[in-house]
DNA sequence: CGGCTGCGAGAACGTTCGTTCTCGCTGAGT
DNA sequence: ACTCAGCGAGAACGAACGTTCTCGCAGCCG
């Protein structure tokens, strides 16, 4: 295993574990047993448990919005590529490990103490704010409608994880189509 | 100071400290030295920091439900009722301390590890979730629409908990107005 | 005035956690 | 075969935390 893919394979076992148990939860020590790595080399990759749960956070970044952003090249019209973004929150909140959103998750943790795990928390909404205003202005809707719906889908989060169900998606889903119709006309 | 106003008074300080730097971050010490009430005291009052922790959100989501219904009751029209929800985060989200909903933090912190916290996060928002079907029933709109506005409501508080700024309030009660004149026709 | 009860201050205890250190093995180079 | 750098396993360390214990003082009853 090179070097690289060891790096990955431990940034995705924490992100497995910070997600599902919370950070604070989750030791160096039972990151270790679950990676399979010793400790020493864990501290010869990063520098700090603080330095992975950062790279867990960008990584996470990336593989969202490149898991959105596939789901929305699926399909044409600009109206369906808004609401793509609803169905993707589906399917995700149907996976069992679902647990919300990880920047919030890690944000109500961490924010408070830790400003990187803030900054990086901002970062991520801003950059899905940036790509639902893409998509508005391709439906060459106002751009009132971009924030509106980037709060369904944040309120579509939190409230599937902690009602454990998955309604949400769908309902959220059907406002926006409220939203676009009345915002298109 | 009676016993029952100590309680109240440790609770309050426990709220405070805990709602600013999150659960896992406030020591029993640190919640001693902010009460002004030594640790053998808080101890014969609390069997545990769990039950503070449980305790405090009772409490947090006895006053959310006071705050709410009370300024809902300040307007008289079904509409307005369920306008004037929007209205009370807009003030939420302009107090200095805002940091996110309490138990969603809650939730993110402690939910996957400490089932009652996660038990409690979910009847704080299953309450809401009625509250609002209430107002949408007394409004005649079709009840499909109070769970869209609750998801609103949730977003709005995510959207301003991160990004530090109060727009999300105004944004969502501009998309609430519009889905509740469109289930009105 | 003397003894007893209750409480405040803070030390102490046991555990957990992040981080570092020790030690012994392995395996490559000569 | 010998050496030595590097690595794995786990002990060790120092700090923090939740919880309990000790001790000494204050105040009340006799």
């Amino acid at each position: 295993m090179s070097q690289t893919d060891l790096r990955e394979h431990v940034v995705k076992t924490a992100d497995r574990l910070y997600y599902a148990r919370g950070i604070q939860s989750v030791g160096m020590d039972d990151l270790r047993a679950e990676a399979g790595v010793p400790l020493k080399r864990l501290y010869s990759m990063f520098p700090s448990k603080n330095a992975i749960v950062l790279e867990v956070l960008q990584r996470r970044h990336r593989i969202w919005t490149d898991g959105v952003s596939a789901r929305v090249a699926t399909v044409t019209s600009p109206r369906d590529k808004l609401l793509a973004v609803y169905d993707y929150l589906a399917d995700w909140f149907a996976d069992d490990s679902f647990r919300g959103c990880g920047f919030i998750n890690a944000f109500a943790e961490m924010g408070a103490v830790t400003p990187e795990v803030a900054q990086l928390a901002r970062e991520h909404k801003e950059s899905f704010q940036r790509f639902v205003s893409d998509l508005v202005a391709q439906a060459g809707a106002p751009a009132d409608l971009a924030p509106q719906l980037a709060i369904l889908a944040e309120g579509a989060q939190t409230t599937a994880a902690i009602s454990g169900t998955t309604e949400a998606a769908g309902q959220a889903r059907r406002a926006a189509e409220v939203l676009i119709d009345a915002a298109a006309r």
